[in-house]
DNA sequence: ATGAAAGCGCTAACAC
DNA sequence: GTGTTAGCGCTTTCAT
């Protein structure tokens, strides 16, 4: 019995062809725009009209198992309330819902077997591509997705094994920015506080600084690794850099996290930014303009991140035999209030 | 051919029968903890560990579609850049990803079109239920809902048209607070700076705010309402509230984005912060530690909101027949640096 | 305790 | 141009 005559549910295909008086399968082609050439313009019409009326609704499940598509994508980052995502989650998530694409949104915290459960939980789900904020610069997951040619795009992060389509931002011209406008603020002895490098990002800004501060002719070697890229580790960052290496005047900071871990320390010495210290973040996390002081960061467009993430998954799903490409996009210097020139003692 | 056999993509229950030497029935009612007991054990033992061997997935599309069940839910936010809102998705996806259910997580930016239309996606996925965090004090989408009991839980929202199961903070609680702190200072003449009227938790902390201020014998009138949770409606929000009823040395805000609003204003005026005006916000979203001034704040219990939606929602699902109930979650204040002593003249 | 068979809603060969 | 048929992977009667 039809769902339609029963009155109750959700209205099927077959309701839809009933309504329309043609089989269901010529629903079917008239209600996809893809095979609606196949049939004949006035009976496309009615079947169009009977769905209308009925406020048919195809069901992905069953169109899913049928294709092998979910019309679904996971998206895979270390963790939601790590500021730096959300935007990029929202562009990806805008990019896509256009073309009806739903998102399957999951946090790693950075935990391997976490992350392995939740790719395979997905993958079970039949998601039709994967994002990654969360790439380790080495990542077997990922490289063995590749393998299997599940579509793949890396978000602000690249890897090293493997040449996948990413969208990131342009991390070297950032840290040049950030060098030379402490320089031009009078700086000579310039620290670096990295992040991990067991990411891209942290690999790619720490490479710029060095490159950067021997092009300029400056000492490159004021430099701590952080574990983590938290608050926590900024401070205890800051805390080994001016025990290893005191004197400098100014501190580059791998993201915006680890520049809120030196304000920590700072706070905690009673040290002055940006009298004693300045202090250049990177990322331009929300609220960073409202810290105390503003924090001067290199501005990521992570919105666009995410909707340039998302072109590029529309296009490995549907043209899985084009050549990779990747998406490198411009960043920002936003001055604010944590540099100034350096203090003569 | 099974899968198995062409050697390539992922195995299904027929391989596992097959390697199990069982029919597909048996090996479905094996790996299904519910029907077990419906199959020797020794048979159970044996389909389990070809599971095991092959790596068997099973695909709840599939399942889905015979069930009528996705093993999916919809969270329905404002915004997931609104800062309020990640801890609690981290919430409910933890909360629900250990009972195998995915999240569909989308954003609605308050726009009723843009709501309906993905209200509407999301039920053609067949979700088993849905979030909303988004309610208006009205919101007929969500009457709707309700009327075909499809499973609902409102997240940090009440509505007034219907006794929906939700999770809340104790916002009475927690005006009171803010007002006892205040009013300890010294303050006598408290403005509040509400949140929109049209969504639950600004009228629930407008209404404790005009109690509790008649309640302690103090003029409950100095009041604005904000037409969004939003930093410039905060802005603009202060300014009315000056022109209009000037001579206030505390105000209360809705949120914690109003109060980032009003150090907007008085940044703008010149007014200093706690000196002149002391400023309370709401919700305590990450990083009010660090703007200037550290921001005394109300705290919601964000991540354990999103864990007990999750609970709830499994409840409606797994028992749609048992009574509704909600959650009030308590709150805690924040002492900072935005209140001090109002300032005799 | 297990197998056989039907069917969830849809799409895609294949016929006519 | 449209109907027929089969089947995606799984669960669930119904037999045995």
């Amino acid at each position: 019995l039809s769902s339609a005559v029963t009155g109750m549910s959700i209205p099927t295909l077959r309701d839809v062809a009933a309504r329309a008086g043609v089989h269901v399968a010529t629903a079917s082609r008239a209600l996809n725009a893809q095979t609606r050439h196949l049939v004949n313009q006035k009976t496309a019409v009615r079947v169009l009209d009977a769905a209308q009326a009925l406020g048919y609704q195809p069901n992905p499940i069953a169109r899913g198992l049928r294709t092998n598509q979910s019309m679904s994508v996971g998206v895979v980052i270390p963790d939601l309330t790590n500021p730096l995502f959300p935007p990029i989650v929202r562009g990806i998530e805008d990019g896509l819902m256009a073309e009806g694409y739903a998102t399957l949104l999951v946090s790693t915290d950075n935990n391997p077997e976490r992350e392995a459960t939740l790719i395979r939980a997905l993958r079970g789900r039949q998601v039709d591509g994967f994002f990654f904020a969360s790439a380790r610069v080495e990542h077997p997951a990922i490289d063995q997705l590749a393998r299997e040619a599940v579509p793949l795009v890396l978000v602000n992060r690249r890897l090293e094994s493997n040449n996948l389509p990413s969208v990131t931002a342009d991390d070297a011209s950032g840290v040049l920015m950030a060098l030379k406008h402490v320089t031009g603020l009078g700086h000579t002895r310039i620290a670096y506080l990295a992040g991990p490098q067991w990411t891209s990002t942290g690999k790619a800004r720490l490479h710029a600084f060095r490159t950067g501060m021997t092009d300029l002719g400056l000492d490159p070697t004021t430099v701590v690794e952080a574990g983590q890229w938290s608050e926590a580790e900024g401070e205890r960052g800051l805390a080994q850099l001016m025990g290893s290496h005191p004197g400098f005047t100014a501190v580059l900071a791998g993201n915006d996290l680890l520049a809120l871990g030196c304000y920590d320390f700072m706070a905690q010495r009673g040290i002055r930014c940006p009298e004693q210290l300045s202090v250049v973040g990177f990322n331009d996390v929300q609220f960073m303009d409202k810290v105390r002081p503003a924090l001067t960061t290199v501005a990521l467009p992570q919105y666009e991140i995410g909707v340039s993430a998302a072109r590029l998954m529309l296009e490995r799903i549907r043209h899985p035999k084009v050549a990779l490409t990747s998406v490198e996009l411009p960043v920002t210097l936003k001055v604010r209030e944590s540099t100034a020139a350096p203090n003569p003692l």
